[in-house]
DNA sequence: GCCCAGGTATAAA
DNA sequence: TTTATACATGGG
């Protein structure tokens, strides 16, 4: 990987395919919005974070050569080609090539566990605008300031909130899910950090013993809090393509790589 | 008003 | 083990 750090910028030759609007907007991440100049900002962890792409240099705005290093090179995947990956997927199922060429600039981040767990309880059943507007009231209620922003809220924090307290949030049945998840997270009856290294199939019981948590959001947070590429979750419409467009083809024949596949099949479904 | 949104818990077959 | 329904809310 080839990067300069220029004035608190890193500048990265991106030598694949890297797409700020699809990776953003793929339903993988809810917080990052896109300005007027076509720059990308949200908060991660807990810094407010700016990036943008000029032509093949992907920019990340105020941040250091050690903090690229330790953090965002793994957030962005970055030491991952992913145009190797979609030639080896399609390989294995010649169907995904055509939506594979108009998609392959997602990559999957590599997002906080908790956040991306919290972030999928609410996204059941619910569309992306509200989701988005529930996640925000939920920072701005729960999270710390962060530059022009907030932070996501702590499990800790969220532990000791009962349903009353996230009324606001306008989150519906989900508030008792996102509590009940808070509190076997901050009392360590969960250790999300152990599923990174756990068999997959562990991972998954240990997920769904929160309640609200079924095999989607177990899966979602897998994919996109834990980074867990083999991971593919399943929702309706993929189940019917699945059935009948990919009949015969299930996660495995993927391999390492499902969770990828899984994105290409999300918008082969959509479009 | 009615329908649906990248689901899940619960109760029945 | 599989199949129906309710669930909170808001936008189309």
């Amino acid at each position: 990987m080839n990067y300069i750090v220029n004035n608190n910028v890193v500048n990265v030759k991106i030598d694949d395919t890297f797409d700020l609007e699809q990776t953003f907007s793929c339903g993988q991440c809810f917080r990052w919005e896109k300005n007027t100049d076509n720059s990308f900002s949200a908060v991660v962890g807990n810094t407010f974070c700016t990036v943008r792409m000029n032509d093949n240099i992907f920019q990340i705005e105020n941040t250091t050569e050690q903090n690229f290093l330790n953090y965002w090179v793994s957030y962005f995947d970055l030491n991952r080609n992913y145009n190797q990956i979609r030639d080896f997927l399609c390989e294995r199922c010649p169907k995904l090539q055509k939506t594979a060429d108009s998609t392959s600039g997602i990559r999957i981040l590599s997002q906080d566990p908790w956040e991306a767990l919290c972030s999928f309880i609410i996204s059941q059943n619910n569309n992306i605008p509200r989701i988005k507007g529930i996640i925000d009231r939920l920072c701005r209620q729960y999270g710390t300031p962060c530059d022009s922003s907030y932070t996501f809220p702590s499990a800790q924090a969220l532990s000791k909130c009962t349903v009353e307290d996230l009324a606001p949030l306008r989150a519906g049945f989900r508030a008792k899910y996102i509590i009940d998840a808070a509190q076997k997270v901050s009392e360590n009856k969960i250790n999300l950090e152990q599923l990174r290294s756990a068999d997959i199939e562990t991972a998954r019981k240990e997920l769904m013993q929160i309640n609200g948590v079924g095999p989607k959001v177990a899966e979602c947070t897998l994919l996109y809090g834990l980074h867990r590429l083999e991971a593919f979750p399943i929702d309706v419409w993929m189940k019917r393509a699945l059935a009948e467009e990919f009949k015969g083809i299930t996660p495995e024949i993927f391999g390492e790589y499902a969770g990828i596949a899984q994105q290409y099949i999300f918008h082969y479904v959509r479009n």
